[in-house]
DNA sequence: CATGAATGAGAATTCATTCAT
DNA sequence: TATGAATGAATTCTCATTCAT
């Protein structure tokens, strides 16, 4: 739901690998557009778009300057592929983490699990970089910031939505506006402890485990206003 | 709360304007100095840090370079300094909104109105550029975006904290957190409109009413989480 | 006369046609080169040397660089060849239409049919612009543009003289210095619309019919300095 | 009638020359830009357009690069100023030449001293340059084509039609029209000198008499066609 | 104080040419 | 033989900053 799922780096899914090759020798070019592309990624979230020269991509990824106008005509177009490649393919895995959600018997508890690890796959440092990057540069670049819009936020709102209307037939939950619900949702798990990381220097390690209250307490407070009333008696 | 209560450049002249100043004789450089800062704003907020030159600030001040050297060593700190005094003119307006919502006795009512008004200011275009720049220039400029966060978010957290603190000693709200409870309704309000305008180009079209069901379900939501029941009978 | 007799370019086979060889087989190279000159030829001529890139030649033919290179060592080399063989066919088809002049008995119709056709062949799209390139790199390659001279004018002065002396024994001209004669019949007939066209942009449009102003006056003032006094019994 | 009447290099006649000050102290400006100009000028009628790097220019003038770009934007704007301030302005010089043609009461004399120093003119090493370099680069400058054209050939075309129609009437020429004449007399007089120089290294030394034959067997046919019969009785 | 010119580096992009395959 | 990749220098143009005036 959020831009990615989980990794975002090694394994560029890209659009022009023309890997499939089990052999490695004839397969150059292919190597040398991802060593150009890793190389272009690191730099272009560390220091933005026009804080990254081409130089400095072309020596990264130890090819040279005409190589990389080769494979990507220019840097406009190289950073536009690179970004939109990276958040396409974004959240099968989190589509999978809502499974145990729509199967619920248990609201709260299913919830607040999935809340957990939403929360923390959506706070991987890449993707806070990122984040960044694609908000500073949406001026510059507006169709990278819808792309991300519709892949991150928008898909999730879809993807909540989706889970919600069928627990509100199965009565688990009572909403009016299913999208409305699942936009609350979203931010009352993510909005605390994202617009902190839009603001602090990105430590890489491990999200500190005191980043679950927001998660609990986000569930808390929806199901306060979007759950069935337990029928106690 | 949110960056500035109003509109965050409180002394913006306009672009230029050499009026506005009852005396004229002496204050030629303090004129000189507003019209840098004023160019220099509209043109960082518009092209980011590293895609405003000096050049164009001094272009866009009508004065020359050395001028713009003169009254600000360099260029990092001219951008630091600006976004800086911009940031701290902070909320008088929000909370003079705020009084009603200490005082009140219809909180449903009180809170709506105040949440309206709070998104609204918030939903500013150019506080939206700002909270662009900041996040885009976080890595770059961490010391801005430290300022940022603690005079926008995290001074409404204390501010509205402060507020249900006082509501929850008098029975109008039950909660153990006040700061989580303040944290909730600040995002719960102003995030699915913010996150949707981080991503689309700045309109300068009055905000659409349509915002105003987010503040609404903002407020229901937040009320059915942490408002005291309503004893009715 | 002029550069050559009719468009300059008797093998062009269009662009890259592989056809218009019976034998296909071992003509590989052949097809190859032909096709680099042909792109090349319209590349110079539309941009000039500096103006054209080895990348653009070998895109343009299909081929790799390193091809273009095997075949003609270098940029220069290239082109000084392309030019040079390029004007060397010359104008067997003007000495053709001069058959007529030199057999003539009604000298003012031949000779204007001549000065038409004459001036036509001159007036050819690519013509112009050879002489266009030519010139403009006369500094650069001088060797170039003394082949031209020596085909074109040269060549065209040369024909004409032989012809006039003729004429002259015939009866039918009378003067002195069959090379000046040549001379001012070459450029009566020629400079108008040459030198207009030397600055004017050229269209692929078909001559004309106004062009033919020209070339009957240059006979008329040709035919009033050089004609022998009709015997008007 | 040609480029200009005589020099073209020292004086520029331009068209921001800020001088007019006696002074030397205060005209840094002027005189910088003066100096881009000359060796600009060099540069580009030696080496072309695209032979001619920025780097070159400002390095000939003893500039820095930035200020050539202060002061002219970019390089094709530079070259259109240039070679436009140098092609008007053109032809006092002719036109003076003409008067002695204008009164004239023995054409053949006057018109023979007028043809070589008219030939004279247009043969000065800088204008052939001039004329090479515009007809070379016409494609990438069709406005400085078209203005070089009305400032030569058309401009003599026009002055010339004047004066012979002017002759037509005082009976020392019979035409029929003026235009055309002029034509016919301005390349009898010009194209065998000038065709050949498009294709021949300049030389600065002094033109050789040996041209006047061609200035002098212009007017002899020039008077053949059009000259009024001489009445010998 | 304030201006125009200078500086020297560095931006993106392209060039002619040459290896390695 | 012909290809894709590499090279290293050059291109136009811009930048932040600093002298001289």
């Amino acid at each position: 739901m959020q831009e990615r799922g989980l990794d975002g780096t090694p394994d560029v899914p890209g659009e022009a690998s023309p890997a499939a090759l089990g052999g490695d020798g004839p397969d150059r070019s292919g190597r040398k557009r991802r060593a150009i592309l890793n190389a272009a990624r690191v730099l272009f979230l560390q220091n933005g778009y026009l804080g990254t020269s081409m130089d400095d991509v072309a020596a990264a990824a130890g090819v040279s300057k005409q190589t990389v106008y080769k494979h990507f005509g220019d840097k406009r177009r190289m950073f536009v592929e690179l970004l939109t490649s990276d958040m396409s393919g974004a959240d099968a895995s989190v589509a999978a983490l809502g499974q145990a959600v729509r199967d619920s018997n248990d609201l709260e508890t299913d919830l607040r699990a999935f809340a957990r690890a939403y929360l923390n796959a959506v706070m991987q440092p890449h993707l806070i970089r990122l984040r960044r990057l694609v908000i500073g540069e949406a001026e510059r670049f507006p169709e990278l910031a819808a792309a991300w819009y519709s892949n991150g936020p928008a898909e999730a709102y879809a993807t909540f939505a989706q889970w919600f209307e069928e627990l509100d037939r199965r009565g688990l939950l009572r909403l009016q506006d299913p999208v409305l619900a699942a936009q609350s949702f979203n931010w009352l798990i993510l909005s605390v402890p994202l617009n902190e990381a839009m603001a602090r220097p990105i430590d890489d390690s491990p999200p500190s485990s005191e980043l679950y209250r927001y998660a609990d307490e986000g569930v808390r407070v929806f199901l306060a206003a979007y759950g069935a009333p337990r029928m106690t008696s």
